[in-house]
DNA sequence: TAGTCTAACTTTGAAATTCAAAGTACTTTT
DNA sequence: AAAAGTACTTTGAATTTCAAAGTTAGACTA
């Protein structure tokens, strides 16, 4: 029991690096447009998490046009799965005598 | 699906936050040693997480004396147990699927 | 009775994080 | 030629977080 936070990932305590990471543990790929919608962000802001999720190599980028329009998008990397399914494990039990 | 995200609540996105407030949703009173121990905190940090939750009224105080020594208590309010338990279920919504 | 100890803080200052707002680059549409 | 769409980057300021040191008050100790 003694040290249950500090299994906790510090990449995973905000807001909105857990949605996206939520949602790209569900979606094999997500665009950056709805990401941006679904968790209601302005573009800077997401971008900035994003680029803080690459950065730990928790996410990869996949650039392409689809008709003449740019499309990014982005999937959880191996590594990311693992460290944020961690996260969750510690989150549980953490929470596990709610 | 738009807006789970900003239903958690900005009070426990801190991981010392979040482990105070799990171990008062469990334990009745706990005392402020334990949860130093308990959460591997010094003083200081542990005081000021205490006091922003105090702050909002999420937890209540308990000063006595046990023998000759001073003791002091905590255990989570109403309001704290609504707050935290809303914001479980929040996530957990937004981590139903993985 | 002067000094030390324990418990529970408070204060200070610096580092890290977060965010809004504005700017950029490239392309397509009008 | 101008406006709009996509996906960013930059800047600067506010907020948060933390370690370290200082404080308070009563208790015990020499």
């Amino acid at each position: 029991m003694k040290k249950i936070i500090n299994k906790l990932n510090k990449a995973f305590d905000n807001k909105v690096r857990l949605g996206i990471m939520s949602m790209l543990m569900v979606n094999d790929w997500v665009d950056f447009k709805t990401l941006k919608e679904m968790l209601d962000l302005t573009d800077g802001r997401l971008a900035s998490h994003i680029k803080s999720l690459e950065e730990n190599e928790f996410i990869d980028v996949k650039k392409e046009f689809v008709g003449r329009k740019p499309l990014t998008s982005y999937s959880a990397t191996k590594k990311g799965r693992k460290a944020f399914s961690d996260h969750l494990d510690a989150l549980e039990e953490l929470l596990k005598n709610r």
